[in-house]
DNA sequence: ACTATATAGTTCTACGTCGAACTTAATCAA
DNA sequence: TTGATTAAGTTCGACGTAGAACTATATAGT
């Protein structure tokens, strides 16, 4: 007699809910007042795949609303840790630098993460994130093509 | 050159936030205004789990802040979705009972998401679900410890 | 029984987030 | 070139979220 619930899609966005809000409750106890997720984030993505590009770029890489990103960028250049330059090649843009300040803080924040995250790291083995890793990289596409 | 980037944890979890994002905003936009994914969360859990809950027991099962819930729960009650009952074993506390109305929503809001997703669901195979659940309930735990 | 402490839930306040409207510049059409 | 449309970024307003303080009840210690 199946009350057939839910598909299991149901209880892994579930799941992947809690985790996004728990780990961002661990991220942001490390981190100095006011200093929130995206800001890291942001940093991190501009360390790994360059600097100097426009906000606009930055903000579809996260599936963020442009008017979001412009306010967490706000706060990064306020703390001195990225440069807003114009962009020389279209004068309604800007581009997105990375400041020293910026990439050490992005450094340390690391640092007393996985500190932080000890306990954790070992408890995942490489053969479990060669699944679940893929499996979640293709979920956000699905996830992303569905809304038209 | 080892600029050892962040162990894969910080992979994981940035997917997972960015997913996390996805869902909820996929999940709000098949449900009436004001609507938003914690409603629809806490009626499930209680159909699933039973109701005659207390908000300090639901908040604690989704690792949210009881004044959240608090909000949350206003908001159930407002839409006439769940009752609230004073605890007989308890003057401080409530239960949380689900309506007809309660049900039939989440059973409605189901629907309509599973066929948001049915384009998704078959994408996912069992066995991926086997290991990746499995994980995600692991990760959750761990980083739920972790906090002190 | 009495006091101190802990717990359930709410209120107050601050803030991150996002849709909508706006400004300015680029692109496209004729 | 001119006018219309699209794109980049910001501003404004509404709202969900969560820490701190508060009220009321329960529990523990003596």
């Amino acid at each position: 007699m199946p009350e057939h619930g839910p598909p299991p899609i149901f209880d892994l966005l579930n799941e992947i809910g809690i985790i996004s809000q728990l780990s961002r409750a661990a991220m942001e106890a490390r981190t100095p007042e006011g200093v929130v997720l995206p800001h890291f984030s942001v940093l991190n993505h501009l360390v790994r795949l360059g600097d100097g590009r426009t906000p606009l770029q930055i903000a579809r890489a996260f599936q963020m609303p442009k008017n979001s990103l412009t306010h967490t960028l706000s706060g990064l250049e306020a703390r001195g840790w990225i440069e807003m330059r114009p962009n020389p090649e279209d004068k309604r843009s800007k581009l997105v630098f990375l400041t020293d300040a910026g990439r050490a803080f992005r450094d340390d924040t690391i640092q007393s993460l996985a500190q932080d995250f000890q306990a954790i790291v070992p408890e995942i083995e490489p053969g479990e994130v060669e699944v679940v890793l893929p499996f979640l990289k293709k979920l956000r596409a699905l996830l992303d093509q569905r809304r038209d």
